[in-house]
DNA sequence: TCTGCGTTTAACGTATACGTTAATGTATTT
DNA sequence: AAATACATTAACGTATACGTTAAACGCAGA
């Protein structure tokens, strides 16, 4: 009888738990808090504690101030203007090395799934769906690209870039371009047409980043 | 008076000095010693190992096996092309953004030096030198460009890439085709011609990619 | 009230302790 | 000899201990 425990340890709780409440903003940007206190929090010890927040000072989501503790990092709009000028780079190279493998419908499925999903969201007015679903299009893409190095990167910086995200989400008009754009790119994609490909991607990248940014600027929304 | 004494700590210390080891190839890819060893190698206890470590594996750099100890992480054919193909995409962005600013010549004098760096280093067929201003005009190029994570992401790149890059330069013919690039590069920049430098960094990175990943392949590098 | 200085506190960096458990070695059985 | 069971070892994950020192506090004097 096979037990399929998942081996965990203290560190990763502690780095998936702390991680998880600053993506959801129940840590939010600028809390801080002593390693004493958080290993109080989570109820371990020191220990694995700091290494957790090693790991997360690592991605660029808090940063440890000597005898002041760690300090949830914000995100600012020069922050989501160097954020998204690396996506804007990434991204459209790799959605376009993955157009000339020439993918089959087959492994389109799920692109095709979120991008529907997109649409539904889309006309439901459900903007969470719609942002899982936008999630998930750019996760699988990635995982469909060999490049794991890059995988890496990008969710990095997605999850720096998450909370900002969110909270713009909802003081801008609905995301039919966005979704639209996604359409096109899976268009691209089953068309095997790697240039196409790359333009489209870079185009909805950067006028998802100037969108934001416009947000972020015009209501003065600081740190996020 | 000032006491100017830099301030550093145990962990710094061991990441600083393991890390050296690594790119020097004193712990060559495949090492593998455990945390003890290394602890007493170093001359200090357990824990602050263990933080650099982390630190390591989090750079790529090593990779943490439970009851194995740390291993140096190998670089073979296949990282090569991941690691060049997100500098490809990157590092010409980045230098047409810095070229939207339009230089003074005042701010090109450091990539000036490390043209002509190269290109003396490259008439007296000084190897080491020539690799020294090569990897100076890439990191003073960073440093001018604004963005900080790209810097980051593109330093840590290049660090997992410096072992292979090192043993792959002597394997090859005389880096004219690379220094003349430099050049090519640098005079766009003093243009100010955004378009022109992206296209020429590109150009750059992929003719470097594919000369280093033919050596790779065609000796059979496996485990670099 | 404000400033400066000594005291106190407690967070951090690091060392050490300890239980668990994978890896290794040894002995026993087939 | 090969395989299995058992004993031994030691690395890791984590907890705890401890000295150092920055920050907070309180009090004295301006």
């Amino acid at each position: 009888m096979a037990k399929p425990v998942l081996k965990t340890s203290r560190v990763s709780d502690a780095y998936a738990q702390l991680k998880s409440e600053i993506r959801a903003n129940r840590m939010p940007p600028g809390f801080q808090a002593t390693e004493p206190e958080i290993a109080l929090h989570l109820g371990m010890s020191r220990t694995p504690v700091r290494e957790a927040l090693i790991r997360l000072a690592a991605d660029g989501l808090v940063e440890l101030i000597p005898r002041r503790g760690a300090r949830v990092l914000p995100i600012n709009s020069s922050d989501m203007r160097e954020i998204y000028d690396i996506l804007t780079a990434l991204e459209p190279d790799a959605a376009a090395a993955f157009a000339l493998t020439k993918p089959t419908n087959e492994t389109l499925v799920p692109l095709e799934a979120a991008t529907q999903d997109m649409e539904l969201a889309l006309a439901t007015e459900d903007l969470d769906a719609w942002a899982e679903a936008d999630d998930r299009f750019h996760t699988m893409l990635l995982d469909l690209q060999g490049n794991q190095r890059l995988t890496r990167i990008v969710t990095a910086l997605c999850d720096q870039a998450h909370r900002a995200r969110m909270l713009t989400l909802r003081m801008r008009e609905l995301p039919r371009k966005s979704t639209q754009e996604h359409r096109t790119i899976l268009e691209h994609l089953r068309a095997g047409d790697a240039d196409a490909v790359r333009k489209a991607f870079r185009q909805h990248r950067q006028r998802a980043a100037v969108e934001i940014l416009v947000v972020l600027d015009t209501y003065k929304l600081g740190q996020l």
